[in-house]
DNA sequence: CTTCTTGTTACTGA
DNA sequence: ATCAGTAACAAGAA
């Protein structure tokens, strides 16, 4: 399930791999995931370059040489984005090998670029889509985020504003990607575990000293897991297939009935919040 | 066979 | 108008 700190580490991955080249040519697979007209997305692709990779919580906007347009790129729960690199060029202290099972059954897109570098889409449960979108339309789009919680401007204050008012319990507070952008399953369980909340709490029975730990842990966990490259529970890689070190370090989430590691005496519980799998240790988190 | 998995959105009700 | 809660989607694993 790619995360904020799954996109992140794709994002800084593809930069090193991808960004100036030429695209030679496109290659659509199956005709699932692509938005819109195929022969369209091939055709504004072609001959194009990819100039600026952002992110925008869990989803990736490519910069086009062409200015015109933006490809839009969303994993949601399966999607990968893995790039075959000619040549030794060396990825977040891997290098980026050719991967001799690609393409696969699940490759939607194929991307080649002049120097014979190819970027794969994948995605088992085409849930992932890529869009070409008009520079006029990213606008709209991007107003539906929150704050992103690894920028400056998320501010204890703006926090306290996200809020005040609202009724919700934590766990759908920081799964709502309209307030806070980039948290997913995996990273709430651990932020609530780490600030010692339950996920269940009704947001407006959060004590000032709740709310400051759980303000700290977003950042801490999400930096955390930003530096050890992600999480891989099930289908993420990063960009050069590899698998994010983050699993070792959960303290709840995939560890229901384990002991917990902070008190000692409990188990980790798991439940349904928010209409999510959702874990918890109920001796450390009120 | 049923149930479970999750990111996002459509829809319902307050 | 705004907010909250739930179902639905996809397809594979168990």
């Amino acid at each position: 399930m790619p995360e904020l700190p799954e996109v992140e580490t794709i994002r800084k991955d593809l930069q090193y791999a991808v960004l100036g080249k030429p695209i030679r040519l496109v290659h659509t697979y199956t005709g699932r995931c692509v938005k819109g007209d195929l022969q369209r997305f091939s055709g504004v692709l072609r001959g194009n370059s990819i100039t600026a990779i952002h992110r925008r919580g869990k989803l990736l906007l490519f910069e086009l040489a062409s200015g015109d347009q933006t490809l839009l790129v969303h994993l949601k729960m399966t999607g990968q984005l893995i790039c075959q690199v000619t040549g030794g060029l060396i990825v977040g202290g891997h290098p980026m090998a050719k991967i001799d099972d690609l393409p696969n059954a699940y490759t939607h897109v194929g991307m080649h670029f002049t120097d014979g570098s190819i970027l794969y889409f994948n995605d088992v449960r085409t849930f992932g889509y890529l869009s070409l979108v008009s520079s006029d339309e990213i606008e709209g789009i991007l107003r539906r985020y929150g704050v992103e919680p690894l920028s400056p401007e998320f501010s204890w204050d703006v926090f306290q504003d996200m809020l005040s008012g609202r009724r919700t319990n934590l766990k759908a507070f920081l799964l709502n990607q309209s307030l806070i952008a980039g948290i997913g399953n995996i990273y709430a369980d651990e932020i609530c575990y780490r600030a010692k909340v339950r996920p269940d709490r009704a947001v407006d029975t959060l004590s000032s000293g709740e709310k400051k730990r759980i303000f700290n842990s977003i950042t801490a966990i999400l930096i955390q897991a930003v530096a050890k490259r992600g999480t891989t529970f099930s289908n993420y890689v990063d960009a050069s297939g590899k698998k994010g070190g983050y699993l070792p370090y959960l303290k709840v989430y995939n560890r229901e009935g384990q002991r917990c590691e902070r008190c000692g005496d409990d188990f980790i519980l798991k439940t349904r919040v928010a209409g999510r799998g959702t874990h918890y240790c109920q001796s450390c988190q009120e």
